[in-house]
DNA sequence: TTGACATATTCCGATATCGGAATATGATGA
DNA sequence: TCATCATATTCCGATATCGGAATATGTCAA
């Protein structure tokens, strides 16, 4: 066996810089191919397959406007990933009560606004 | 050029499930190697071989007791990346109020319960 | 239809990755 | 010292990855 497949978990999508990059350019809204290559100056088939990455594991959707394409973010399929972490969260602020702790915090986040 | 090194940086280093799984294992206090082995059912070098990228990174550290080696969290080198990911958190919990209606579903589905 | 524009795909080489097997290092206790 | 336990390292093969170059697809406008 070797190295499992990037396309196929957001851990590793997100692992590589340049679609990171992609993805924090998309925060602000929608955006074209084109547009993303000329902000980040990549290449043009280079941003083409990052989006692609980005867009299986569905972090990203796609649709299309003349002969462009416009991409837009999908920020809910990082909250996995961002409550893996958060209960790492727990351990580097020091307050230690034990798991629970953390599953209120989300709730309340989620009930906040 | 090709991949980045893994051993680079944060997010490469936890893209891999059984490093993951490491990691998770270590939050409940200092472990020796051969608990993780037993615990997780991997071999000793595949767990010898993460845990040394784990700490080539940061993610953990290591003290020697007697012939085994406790490794030990190091839950702060997470930050970062928590913190790249709490930018899209915004976007999803809503407070984002340029993006669309898809926000409002997550935000229902918040409050749901 | 044709040509220009926007994006996607394919082919390729260099390199990294993961896991297994075998082996090396290192500490302990008899 | 020697045998044993605990861990680390090396060598290896199969496979995935990223980026570049070239090309294919698809859409518009005249």
């Amino acid at each position: 066996m070797a190295r499992s497949a990037t396309t196929s978990d957001v851990f590793n999508a997100i692992a590589e810089g340049h679609r990171r990059e992609i993805l924090d350019t998309l925060i602000t809204g929608e955006k074209a191919v084109g547009a993303i290559v000329t902000e980040l100056s990549l290449s043009q088939p280079q941003v083409s397959k990052h989006l692609r990455v980005l867009s299986e594991v569905g972090l990203v959707s796609c649709r299309a406007e003349g002969r462009r394409r416009l991409y837009r973010l999908e920020p809910a399929r990082l909250r996995p990933t961002h409550e893996w972490l958060a209960k790492y969260e727990q351990a580097w602020s020091g307050r230690l009560d034990r798991m629970g702790g953390y599953l209120k915090e989300l709730q309340e986040q989620g009930e906040e606004q």
